[in-house]
DNA sequence: GCCAACGTTGGC
DNA sequence: GCCAACGTTGGC
């Protein structure tokens, strides 16, 4: 089983958002860059579990637990000229963007913000969302990392 | 295939 | 709103 980081602005969907949601399962849709795509198309599998980061908010951070319960298949909102996600690159018949479905695991009493995560950065130096310039919105996480992470989030 | 221009991301 | 960083686009 794999770890992840998986990144949405709250104001278009949170953590709260899926907690809500119907089975409290959602599509993880309108990911429009190629190293995501494939790493959601090729990569990710059911049951990897996947920390919810929030960015472009008050406080940036890791806010939940999230699990992967369908495996990457075409992201049909590429498909639809109404849809903000539209790409006419993309067709039904050879889709160039993919998406998973994650489900609701877990929200963290205490969210371990992005400060949080820089003031423990001696024993997260590999973590790719501490890295300057990182722009991918799914980021692998290595075992300690992901432990550490929960451990924080218990403090 | 190069690379400048442009667009987007995301913290501040 | 600013700006650094980086992905994408498109002319050549």
């Amino acid at each position: 089983m794999k770890y992840w980081l998986m990144k949405s602005e709250p104001s278009v969907f949170g953590i709260e958002d899926l907690r809500k949601a119907p089975k409290k399962r959602s599509a993880w849709d309108g990911v429009r860059n190629y190293q995501v795509r494939n790493m959601m198309r090729d990569e990710m599998r059911i049951g990897d579990l996947a920390f919810f980061y929030h960015s472009s908010c008050d406080e940036p951070g890791i806010y939940g637990i999230i699990r992967i319960v369908k495996e990457g298949y075409p992201d049909h909102t590429a498909f639809d000229p109404t849809n903000d996600h539209f790409d006419a690159k993309s067709k039904p018949d050879n889709p160039t963007w993919y998406m998973v479905d994650v489900e609701f695991v877990e929200q963290f009493k205490r969210p371990v913000t992005l400060d949080r995560l820089r003031a423990n950065a001696e024993t997260l130096n590999e973590l790719l969302i501490l890295k300057r310039g990182n722009r991918l919105s799914v980021t692998p996480i290595k075992n300690g990392e992901w432990q550490r992470i929960v451990e924080l989030s218990l403090q």
